[in-house]
DNA sequence: GTCGCTGCAAAGTCTTTGCAGAGAG
DNA sequence: CTCTCTGCAAAGACTTTGCAGCGAC
């Protein structure tokens, strides 16, 4: 397959924009705009989680039964879309991949391992200094994820009352 | 029995050290210090890199003909010493899982998602500033993991005479 | 000797691929 | 109409599990 063009850029869209980008995505690639992959656009942009393939194919059979859309179709477009820069794969720990909308506004990750909390962040510092770092090696940065592992406030107060 | 490694190098755990709270480890569980336990251990220390269990079994296979260790021992090892914090598991891109030891200094990871290596850096700057959004937002942090996804000099080289 | 460990092969997972018919352009 | 896409099922890649004999303690 022909390396994709692509127009997209990392800025939070609205649906009517990702989806029209994503069509003229398709058209300058000769390739074509069917039911599923707008399905499959529609389900990541309406979640606001990471989805594994999987995940993403149950949603999408749940909301569009009629369908029957099959995992390889799923895997397809996903991969489709991540060449693209549509969406970015993330590897979070454990097992199997999960996908999301690389057009949301990027974010880091504080997660409490105590009552399973995200919270998200950005910080300028570090985002520069990360740009620092590669650039002094050379290195093209695609992306990057940031995972803080700890106890939010709201479960050590918890603890602190049940005196563990 | 394999030979102590006694190079000098920079790592915080030396391998007597390693071995002997591996060795406790073992013992505090009821389980029993195999030929087979030490050698994935020793081969995990002499390494630089992160090893696929593929890789970490090609290794022991060449060092250790006469053991015939199994693949499956070395991912049932692997899962042990990943248990009981020894070893670290990252998830990089494409398919797999990379093992390292996790008695080394802390350190982030840099990704080539070309060629999947993985380059390991710290920065003081990104290290105290995730200190300070923690405190800020009363969060105890206890771990955390940072992963830089791009492309490596070299891949972004390789690529460029490819004309792609 | 006991009971956990190991190698082997078989069974699971997860993901990709081949194919013939369906459908977008 | 043409040529890409799709669902299905089969194949691959990677990992885990069942089992009978082996070996640490």
């Amino acid at each position: 397959m022909p390396k994709i063009n692509t127009n997209f850029n990392n800025r939070t869209v609205e649906y009517e924009q990702l989806l029209s980008d994503f069509k003229l995505l398709l058209k300058k690639n000769n390739l074509k705009f069917t039911i599923q992959r707008e399905v499959i656009l529609e389900t990541l942009y309406n979640s606001d989680e990471h989805l594994t393939p999987e995940a993403l194919h149950h949603l999408i059979q749940k909301k569009e039964p009629d369908l029957k859309t099959g995992i390889a179709t799923v895997y397809r477009t996903l991969a489709l879309l991540e060449e693209s820069d549509v969406v970015t794969s993330l590897s979070f720990g454990a097992q199997g991949k999960k996908y999301e909308l690389g057009a949301k506004e990027h974010h880091d990750h504080l997660i409490c391992t105590e009552c399973g909390k995200i919270t998200e962040f950005v910080d300028e510092e570090i985002e520069k200094r990360q740009h620092v770092i590669t650039d002094e090696l050379g290195f093209a940065m695609s992306d990057h994820s940031m995972q803080i592992y700890g106890i939010c406030a709201a479960c050590q107060k918890k603890l602190k009352i049940e005196g563990k």
